[in-house]
DNA sequence: TTCTCGATCGGACGCTCGATCGATTTTGAT
DNA sequence: ATCAAAATCGATCGAGCGTCCGATCGAGAA
């Protein structure tokens, strides 16, 4: 009885690890030695725990997006109006992000990684999430066509799994004031300015003029992981 | 004379099968010699033309980033208003997308993969992207901290990089059109309703009912690659 | 036709990978 | 203290990897 919790523990510290290690290498580039050896234990020792190294993948997968599946299916999909429950959508994700980053950012990059039984549960999960999300752009637009519903979903997807490749905790608006960011956006626009849409409309045909500006090298605004 | 003509065609013929087995199966589960067979050339003598795969990759991100880069500084930059630039930004990336569609889905995958020079060249190229994008969201709104435009630039780039993932050419929006439609979240929001995201704000936290959907299993609208 | 050299190839090298297996140590229940 | 089961390890396997080398082929210049 004490076995079993010992068990669990240190499996949870070799998910753990390997979630740090595929984040940081990429699962295809990290080994089962390298897992190992953050761990502590043996290669051999590992396989005690999963049976193959695809396995360890699905199993931090599953748990990571499991867990998210549960939080949108208790917290989000039961809100009636569509604009509240976008912004819950996407407050929800962030926060998950911001509480399992390395898991987010393995599935994000890994999702469509695993084949066979693995795999299609994952995308499962996937696509029971990409239809909460199309659910709500249609609820908040009834009249759309299936593709501008798909399109919209899917261009909230990438912003949110891009979040991984650039943001950086210190330097970058809180997590939680990104999502209020991201519902304005799909709510109201960069700038909530409808004048400014159809004005640019009117003009676009217009405009001939060009100029090159110059860019100045190293502004602060870019500096970053990665940039 | 004649020679070199032939050896550029190769080259060309090379690049592309590559970019079509790395686009398929990711940069570091394609071997050389997947290459090798889709090429018609035995693995050495792929080396004739490449010093190390790490350079072929870098061969293929370089041609498909710099020749977007110099559509954007050509076509794009010198536009002054900034909204207009903003949906040419999104066209000429997606029309891109459009017609080098392998090379764009290497690159979204790959572009941090490389290390070294190599690593350091496309990095410059990309932080030279994100920065037209950021000045572009500092010109539409020139009070706004960097913070601020960051967010606003990267959810466009995660949007735009995010489409490789699941748009099929024959089901969704033809892209110019997918263009507009990310070009409009971002100038007016997803409905261009200024009052939708006011009323919004005002009532979310009186919101407290929940009732659970049952999502139908086969949607449609969800079919795709990958989904 | 002959020669030259760009282009190509078969084969192999050294290495790392994921995975296995028998032996060994550790541990909790008796 | 004893013992069976759980947990761990060292050693190693076969496969596949990126890459290289010496030999060879073949087309264009002479």
């Amino acid at each position: 009885m004490e076995r079993k919790k010992k068990y669990d523990e240190k499996l949870l510290l070799i998910l753990d690890s390997a979630c740090g290690i595929f984040a940081e290498k990429g699962y295809h580039n990290a080994s089962v030695r390298d897992v190992a050896a953050a761990t502590g234990v043996s290669p051999a020792g590992l396989y005690y725990y999963f049976q193959s190294k695809e396995e360890l993948l699905h199993l931090i997968l599953d748990a990571c997006l499991s867990s998210l599946m549960d939080r949108i299916r208790d917290e989000v999909v039961g809100i009636q109006d569509p604009a509240v429950r976008l912004r819950a959508i996407i407050r929800t994700h962030l926060a998950h992000f911001e509480s399992n980053g390395n898991e987010m950012r393995v599935l994000v990059h890994e999702w469509k990684t695993l084949s066979g039984p693995f795999g299609k549960q994952i995308r499962g999960l996937m696509r029971e999430y990409v239809q909460v999300v199309i659910r709500t752009f249609e609820d908040l637009s009834p009249d759309q066509p299936p593709t501008e519903l798909r399109a919209a979903a899917f261009g909230l997807f990438g912003m949110l799994a891009w979040v991984d490749q650039w943001y950086r905790p210190g330097r970058d608006l809180p997590l939680e004031l990104l999502a209020e960011r991201f519902s304005s956006i799909f709510l109201g626009g960069f700038l909530s300015d409808p004048q400014t849409e159809a004005a640019t409309r009117r003009t676009e045909s217009e405009e001939t003029t060009r100029e090159r500006s110059k860019q100045s090298s190293a502004s602060s605004i870019l500096s970053g992981p990665g940039f």
